[in-house]
DNA sequence: GCCTGACAGTCACCTTTGGCAACAAGGCGC
DNA sequence: GCGCCTTGTTGCCAAAGGTGACTGTCAGGC
């Protein structure tokens, strides 16, 4: 492999690696990862109801973009009324747990960054 | 501290949380932490060029929140033409590591992802 | 003396996205 | 027959994001 071919590669990976951002970097992704981080299958409904404040659509969206990338695997059992749930994929659980360290850091600065706004916000008005 | 307080405590976090969430969870906030990350000061128009696919206004936009938030500091140098520095702040850097983990799950993940996007086009037009 | 270019934005306009609400499908209890 | 249960889809509208032109100011070229 020279230089040139493996320049491209690297472009490529690059692209993949922004477009993939693109796609795991989204508010509700990460929270439907972290709803389904325990392993259990679990239906569309108690999903809505779990995550809070998500509509029917962004809900089916993200599943359906995370169900394309491997990241869940979607069940659809034939009866009436419908049943179908959701369970993570080994993929999709490291995800959840490279997204861990968010998480954590959410919760350890929260306070911080909370008063950093506050103080900005003080010597905003004067300083902009 | 009663039940009740620290209940209410739990939730005023967890609505932070998820407010910190949204405004962290988003792709150009994670370029824009992950091109600052070397701790040296960069201007406006060099991180443009570094992070590439980003316009004046969500760039201006996104250093202003991060700016609010404590993550990064903006200093003005009153010359002309302008001078505008940008340096992340140690909570900033702090957050950069906790982000790592995802960088690393997708340039790891990557490939796997596009193979499991395939498979699943694949099999698409008839299961779906 | 005039014109251009560099830097860090801002503004007006337009496209895309997300939320809200209503509808579909179809067997089951009443 | 009527409406309910669940998992979606669709239409409509507000809000967010992208694009391209414009601003201000001075150094340097002609």
């Amino acid at each position: 492999m020279d230089t040139v071919t493996r320049a491209v590669d690297h472009d490529r990976t690059e692209q993949l690696v922004r477009e993939l951002l693109d796609r795991v970097a989204d508010k509700w992704t990460l929270l439907v990862i972290d709803a389904l981080e325990s392993g259990e299958p679990i239906r569309f409904t108690r999903l809505r109801g779990t995550i809070g404040g998500i509509s029917q659509k962004m809900l089916t969206k993200t599943l359906r973009q995370l169900e394309r990338d491997g990241l869940v695997t979607r069940r659809v059992h034939p009866v009436i009324p419908p049943h179908v749930d959701y369970t993570i994929t080994p993929m999709g659980r490291d995800l959840g747990e490279a997204v861990c360290g968010i998480w954590e850091w959410v919760a350890a600065n929260a306070v911080a960054m909370e008063r950093a706004r506050q103080e900005f916000s003080d010597r905003g008005p004067d300083a902009h």
